[in-house]
RNA sequence: GGGCGCGUAGCUCAGUGGGAGAGCACUCGCCUUACAAGCGAGGGGUCGCAGGUUCGAAACCUGCCGCGCCCACCA
């Protein structure tokens, strides 16, 4: 087998490991399998741009489940795909067009949409490369589009069953309009933020019958249709059912009481546009009121008069304006800060605007969403998340599901000349053709309605595909908590109903935010973005993967550093370098595991320690702790394996016979099960190595294939951890005495170890001098220094030289105290009878050990003190 | 306005009823033939503040201070 090098060189291995595994067919995942299913389907990315590191963390954490339920003997599907993303990729496209001087009527609606076709091609393989380059073990056959004929088809199959349920209909209502995407938008769409404005209190009419009213939107005055005020408001009560004059117009409006209106707020009168504002529309609904609409589309008046044609914001200061011109501002405009929403596409602020709408009749839906998670059929993690899915789903508005874009579903309903209007299913003709004045519906579908059929129009539904069967309901949803009432709450609306009650996933695993090293949010004009493709590139796709992994707790946002990816990069190099280690003496893989019985207490306790690890990684795994199944594997691979097992193994290995040969066999056990164990999170290195260590070759030689380690409780062996452990404070001790002594670490040192034996190490004198640096005791030994390392063992040392005696005193003086403290804790404690009574004996017991090493302490500390003054 | 969450070492975070932890950073010493992308040793925290419950609180309860997020049609 060729020598490993001594550095890993991640570039050549990831792209040569890939391809194997692709062309080997081991992501394919088998619908006609036997094995018990595992299914998960990736939230698909848009079409729009490349994957952010955002991404490269949810893929991540995809994998590693996928990878590890393969490993386990599941028929693991992770499918791929992208979203088409309705308002951002048209927005995208409509960007190119414009640097050439186009716009998307100048092409028309049909060579607009093949436009975005061609450009999909383009930006689509970028993403899907990108992919690769992590390493996203997906089944490349199953790879979905959310406009692609089959899920267009599930698209129009539910729009008709909704429809022929009632529960999709046509209606005209305030929406959230985007003055500039001229489309309009979902509630969720829509972004709030806490604007200035500048609140102006206008009079209506005159004398007697004047009325203020207070507003921050003054232009939407001309389309004024009352003034509300509240029922039980003295001042305005001899008002009620009289009218005033509408200034700068010729018409009247009447004073209606309606319990909305807030009397301490402002003057207690409100104007009200039922036209222009969500609450102003409800007011005149219980009025009767007319509408008016004063605004077109782009927000511009559309009254006739001195403001037509005028932008919203420029009507607003002129209005203003005109009303100080007849006297009737009744105060000066004062600073207001007020919630406002904006398009969360393009962040123009919404404009309210009553328009002819299709909407999805929530409320039948979502109680079913809801109960599915209340009555544990579907679980989300973390669990207090659940509260946020429940403040949602309860309080659900009717969903605006509309867009005037031409990318995207088209609605599948048909207007006849003569007022008709018919919902066709996918396989019917339309009703009739345009000659004979029969047009379809000319808006799309919200991106998001496709995208909430996701988890079963993927695997073919609405056609009863063995896909569907094998893999639905999926086994996990893995996103971002952001999108928890965008996407989330939608599919669980959308698959409990389309699917007979099913539930689209058993689980919602719910990950953070990649953050930068401070929690700070990425932003290109911060300038602390992080491209995974730049990380991958210089530090590997396992370093990437293995930092972002880490940083994953549940729902918590995840911070990370360059800095920190480097920290990765080494680890990867650390295992390579134990590998390295292992193979350049021999260890290998091949035949039984020697019994138990046979082995030395070393191999028994890294045998014990690995139990321990497999069984915490299977449950961290289970809890979706990905951050504690990278910090356990890391302590153990970096600290047990090779700051000990593989230097406890060096003199061993050196000394050659029956002894090294056992070694080598666990050695490679050892690691063998390390890298089964690591594969999931950092899956080339751990293959590379897997293979150079076993041998393996062929399609099948991959550790990605290999039984997931399987936990022995048989193996675990607290006699063997105990004593090690003594092992590794005796050598800890001795190199902290070198270490504070200046005796250089280089410097081998005469030395004779008493005690060794009462506290059960005697057998491995041989590696406390080798890991410790201590040479046997020589003809000439003299000793200059006595080192107490417990209460039984002592360690003579010949030094060659004078010590500093009085730096060691200082260091026992303050063991000292921290001994005495400590027994004096412990003590206090035992001799209080409500502790010994009520604690659990488990407790007290511990106490009393502690009292009892700290009377150990006392004496070891004691005996150096003795030893250093002689 | 409503809801949720967070304040633990210099930084980022685990720990949620019984001895204060990790990574990185820091200090000292080392190229000890797997690895300087490394090895050894070490320093560093009245666990935001104040009360309470308990034999025992970083953890549970209450209040306060500070920070963040989500939802929301008060002009």
């Amino acid at each position: 087998m060729p020598a490993l090098p001594a550095q890993y060189q991640p570039g050549e291995v990831e792209q040569r490991r890939y391809e194997q595994w692709v062309a080997a067919g081991h992501f394919r995942a088998d619908a006609e399998s036997d094995k018990p299913s595992f299914s998960i389907v990736i939230p698909p990315p848009n079409v729009t741009g490349s994957l952010h590191i955002g991404h490269a963390f949810e893929h991540t954490l995809m994998d590693a489940l996928t990878r590890r339920r393969r490993m386990q003997g599941f028929e693991a599907l992770w499918l791929p795909g992208m979203d088409h993303a309705g308002i951002a990729t048209q927005n995208l496209v409509e960007r190119q067009l414009a640097t050439e001087g186009l716009s998307r009527h100048d092409l028309g609606r049909d060579k607009f949409v093949e436009r975005v076709w061609q450009w999909k091609a383009e930006s689509g393989g970028a993403i899907l490369d990108q992919m690769r380059r992590l390493g996203n073990s997906v089944d490349w056959d199953r790879e979905r589009f959310t406009m692609d004929e089959g899920l267009s088809r599930a698209v129009h199959t539910i729009f008709k069953r909704l429809y022929d349920d009632g529960l999709i209909y046509r209606a005209e209502r305030i929406i959230n309009w985007c003055p500039r995407c001229l489309t309009a938008l979902s509630d969720i769409e829509v972004e709030h933020t806490d604007d200035e404005g500048e609140l102006v209190s206008i009079r209506y009419g005159d004398g007697e019958n004047a009325i203020v009213v207070a507003t921050t939107r003054a232009e939407t005055m001309l389309g004024d249709t009352a003034v509300a005020v509240h029922p039980t408001d003295e001042r305005y009560l001899h008002l009620i059912g009289t009218e005033v004059e509408l200034p700068l117009t010729d018409r009247r409006i009447p004073i209606v009481a309606d319990e909305h209106v807030d009397p301490a707020f402002g003057t207690g009168a409100v104007k009200v546009t039922p036209a222009h504002d969500p609450n102003d529309f409800e007011i005149g609904q219980r009025h009767n009121l007319p509408s008016f609409t004063v605004m077109d589309e782009r927000g511009v008046i559309t009254v006739s008069g001195p403001f037509e044609g005028l932008d919203r914001y420029e009507a607003r200061p002129a209005i203003v304006a005109a009303l100080r011109e007849q006297g009737r501002i009744a105060s000066e405009k004062r600073p207001y800060v007020h919630a406002v929403g904006h398009c969360s596409r393009c962040k123009t602020t919404v404009e309210p605007r009553l328009s002819l709408q299709w909407f999805v009749k929530t409320a039948p839906l979502a109680a079913a969403a809801g109960d599915a998670v209340r009555d544990g059929r579907v679980r989300i993690e973390p669990a207090d998340m659940a509260k946020r899915y429940f403040a949602w789903v309860d309080n659900m508005h009717d969903w605006c599901i509309s867009r005037q874009l031409w990318w995207g579903h088209r609605i599948p309903v048909w207007y006849g000349p003569n007022g008709e209007v018919v919902c066709v299913g996918p396989d019917e003709e339309p009703p009739g053709s345009s000659a004979d004045g029969w047009r379809q519906d000319e808006d799309v579908l919200d991106t998001w309605f496709s995208s909430a059929l996701w988890p079963f129009s993927t695997l073919g539904w609405p056609d009863r595909t063995v896909d569907l069967a094998k893999f639905y309901p999926t086994s996990v949803l893995v996103t971002g908590y952001d999108i928890l009432f965008f996407w989330v709450a939608r599919m669980m609306m959308f698959g409990l109903y389309a699917m007979d009650g099913r539930q689209p996933f058993d689980v919602v695993a719910l990950h953070g935010m990649v953050r930068d090293q401070y929690g700070k949010k990425m932003s290109k004009s911060f300038g602390n973005v992080v491209d995974p493709l730049d990380w991958i590139g210089r530090f590997g796709a396992d370093a990437t993967r293995f930092t972002l992994a880490r940083g994953a707790n549940p729902g918590q946002d995840v911070p990370i550093s360059e800095e920190w990816c480097q920290g990765s990069r080494n680890f990867c190099n650390k295992l390579w370098n134990a590998t390295r280690f292992a193979l350049l003496n021999g260890a290998h893989v091949d035949g039984d595991l020697p019994d138990v019985d046979a082995l030395s207490t070393v191999d028994r306790w890294i045998l014990s320690r690995l139990q321990h690890v497999i069984a915490e990684v299977d449950r961290q795994f289970e809890a979706y702790e990905f951050a504690k199944v990278c910090d356990v594997l890391y302590h153990f691979a970096w600290d047990d394996v090779c700051d000990w097992y593989v230097e406890l193994s060096k003199p061993v290995l050196a000394a050659g016979g029956q002894a090294a040969a056992v070694r080598r066999r666990v050695l490679g056990h050892v690691l063998d099960q390390l890298l089964r164990l690591l594969h999931p999170v950092m899956p080339f290195v751990t293959d590379e190595l897997w293979i150079a260590l076993t041998g393996a070759g062929g399609p099948d030689g991959t550790v990605m294939i290999q039984p997931w380690p399987a936990d022995q409780p048989r193996l675990v062996n607290d006699a063997a951890e105990a004593e090690v452990a003594m092992l590794q404070r005796v050598v800890t001790e001795i190199r902290r005495f070198r270490s504070d002594q200046g005796l250089r670490p280089a410097q081998r040192v005469a030395a004779r170890i008493d005690g060794l034996a009462e506290a059960g190490v005697a057998a491995h004198e041989g590696l406390i001098r080798s890991l410790a640096r201590l040479d046997d005791p020589g003809a000439d030994f003299r000793a200059s220094a006595t080192l107490a390392v417990t209460a039984a063992v002592t360690v003579a040392l010949d030094t060659r030289g004078s010590i500093d005696v009085a730096a060691e005193r200082a260091r026992l003086e303050k063991d000292r105290a921290a001994a005495e403290k400590e027994l004096a804790q412990a003590r206090a404690r035992l001799s209080n009878p409500a502790f010994v009574e009520k604690a659990p004996e488990a407790v007290v017991n511990k106490i009393r050990d502690r009292l009892a090493a700290a009377e150990a302490d006392l004496a070891r500390i004691a005996a150096a003190l003795e030893a250093l003054s002689a």
